[in-house]
DNA sequence: CCCCCCTCTAAGGTTTCCCCCGATAGGCCG
DNA sequence: CGGCCTATCGGGGGAAACCTTAGAGGGGGG
């Protein structure tokens, strides 16, 4: 049987280092390439065409979810797991949601590495233990999901809305993304109002409620 | 030469396991044990008496500057190297203060962690060098030190930041305060300057961080 | 099948704001 | 007294935001 083919994306390059050692232990294994952050995750998936994405949530320039959503779009052979701090609720949905196959906490025991790895490459679904049961309760609870505010921008809106919360300029956004200023221009003032918000200082607030960035971004 | 003996404490098991994975490719270092909260790693080094802890700041019972604390005065042949995912000025100080060597952000290169190592075990203090930059720059002006954030600012420019966080316009905060908009310009002009911020999202994230505003504002 | 809506892209022109210079006046401290 | 810090303003030029308009491409509904 041939190797696993995996890709490690996450912004800090120790933790990155260190998961990489613990993936080389397992055997039928393969680290391809390592990510440090979302857009770089990106083009590593296209370049190097792993069997699975191993994705930390909180990213710069592309957070984990968002890469998520391309990746299961643009690559659906390509499996993804999610590596998050955080048990929250909502995280889950929308990594769920974003196609992710796995999501997995950074507390996890090192065992579940393995078997998540080998689980969602067998084409099922892995959660940690400390969520699978907040998704199971809200299962038996509702069955209708609760839409995440950012559904009502759309990927470009709320990719420019990262990059704008981190207080990259208009024209160093444009440069990031191969667009023309103008264009960028015109993503703010849309998504500005769609949001109703009318001043970066707003937007930076929203930003971080919602989960896009974090205060030590 | 006998080997550096080295105890581990991170809350993230994953992220405990990957280092320990690194720190067990270098030579004459020796892993004796892990700790996954700040009150275990306290009973850890009373136990098995190691050179080097190794510490995450952000463990839950007792955090990694505590812990530092209690060791520094508890066992003062002990070092301590922090581990943190932030460049926070703030955390640094405390760090050193609390006694540790050295300051290691989760993002630095692997190498740094073998040098770190090193440099603490021969009585040295290691930084990383993206919150060195910050140490000296804050040293360089001013040497007894003493500074919570928010004591940089004077009153008016505490005052004017968290007008502007709150997403108000130059031109809005010169007619509350009742004074003009180049008023208004300097004292911005001036607080971006000292707390080393050149734009507005980061401003509003850093009135986040110190409490000057909430994300619901 | 065609048309309309949405998304992403972009430009021109106007307006507003930001930044670099300088300046004055009052308070505080050695 | 002579700095140093703080708070207060202004001018001018360049950069950025804002308003309007618009084309290309995809997807869905009549």
């Amino acid at each position: 049987m041939k190797a696993i083919r995996i890709l490690v994306a996450d912004d800090h390059t120790l933790v990155r280092a260190g998961i990489r050692e613990l993936l080389q232990k397992i055997p039928q294994v393969e680290v391809v390439a390592e990510a440090g952050d979302g857009r770089e995750a990106l083009a590593l998936v296209k370049s190097k065409l792993p069997n699975l994405v191993l994705l930390d949530i909180a990213m710069k320039s592309l957070t984990g979810l968002e890469v998520a959503e391309r990746i299961s779009k643009d690559f659906p052979g390509v499996k993804v797991i999610i590596l998050s701090m955080h048990a929250n609720e909502e995280y889950v949905m929308r990594a769920l949601r974003a196609g992710a196959s796995g999501y997995l906490l950074k507390d996890a025991a090192t065992a579940e590495l393995d078997l998540a790895i080998k689980a969602v490459s067998a084409g099922e679904t892995y959660l940690s233990p400390a969520i699978s049961r907040g998704v199971i309760d809200s299962y038996l609870g509702r069955v209708e999901g609760k839409q995440s505010p950012l559904d009502q921008l759309t990927p470009r809106q709320r990719e420019i809305l990262q990059l704008i919360a981190e207080g990259r300029s208009t024209k160093e956004i444009a440069f990031t993304l191969n667009v023309s200023v103008k264009t960028v221009e015109t993503h703010r003032a849309q998504l500005m109002d769609r949001l109703d918000i009318h001043d970066v200082a707003g937007l930076v607030r929203y930003a971080m409620r919602v989960g896009l960035i974090s205060p030590e971004t």
